[in-house]
DNA sequence: CATAGAATTGAAAACGGTTTTCAGTATGAG
DNA sequence: CTCATACTGAAAACCGTTTTCAATTCTATG
């Protein structure tokens, strides 16, 4: 069992949810992917281990882990509705523009750029996103 | 009429498509508008100029301004279905989380970053987001 | 371990934004 | 002006998500 899963649903009892069989299912999938997954990918994959599980259960299971920030959503051109495992603190996001595999990355200095702009702009800047979109090492060589 | 409603309309003729009172009425709105808005919000606001415009017709021109990258679908937490005008080249988003008012801004220098993250990652990078929010000048105030 | 009450479940219905269908209309080339 | 056809708005269909609800499952307590 990952690390992760056993730490996510110890995170989720903390806060006075209940532990069952279909947030067990959701997290497993979820906590141990290494690609961005929506709601029905989880669904079909968390039932392999347990059929009873309602798509239903899935949406709430991951709003759950969003309010924990547990999970993020991701955006891309094509679709808004995949959830990612969460880092510690801010980090960024690179994407595989063909299978969706994600790595993390931090190190970005943009503050000189905030306040430029804050100050060409009269804007208080409150937050960012910065993410990247490629392919990664496996979709590269499939792809050439 | 602003150069920019006129430059969208000669590209859509450019384009083969026929100049209609409905697709006036949804470029003059979107072309002239300093923020995001939704394709209801389009409708609601065009409808005062073009009474007989139809919420499909709004949907039908966006796709197509977006397909001449005239107009841009842009992101947020709180939902990804507003437009906004697209100007020439790369350029970056600052976006008031309180109106949706936007200010565009370029001169990021994340080369080295790309550089450096493709190499740690085996990523080939293609392209990047970079969006920022806050509160513009009148919502900084308001809010205060 | 047994109980009881509240949290949680999945099925089904509802919802809201978007797309498709379609018969009538307006555009613009000739 | 005429005509073929691109385009229109209304209505229906679609699809991902949320709400509703009666039945079930947890877990705190005795
Ligand atoms: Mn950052
Ligand atoms: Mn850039
Ligand atoms: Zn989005
Ligand atoms: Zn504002």
């Amino acid at each position: 069992m990952s690390i992760r899963v056993t730490s996510w649903l110890e995170s989720l009892q903390a806060h006075g949810y209940r532990l069952t069989e279909a947030r067990r299912a959701v997290v497993e999938v979820v906590a141990t992917s290494k690609r961005a997954l929506s709601p029905l990918e989880v669904y079909e994959i968390a039932r392999r281990r347990y059929p009873a599980l309602g798509l239903v259960s899935v949406y709430r299971t991951l709003e759950m882990l969003s309010a924990l920030h547990l999970v993020q959503r991701v955006h891309q051109e094509d679709g808004c509705n995949a959830y990612l495992p969460s880092l510690e603190g801010h980090q960024h996001l690179l994407i595989c523009e063909r299978c969706r595999r994600v790595e993390y990355f931090d190190g970005d200095d943009l503050e000189a750029l905030f306040a430029r702009v804050g100050e060409q702009t009269g804007f208080e800047i409150r937050s960012h996103w910065l993410q990247l979109f490629g392919l990664c090492q496996a979709c590269k060589q499939a792809v050439s």
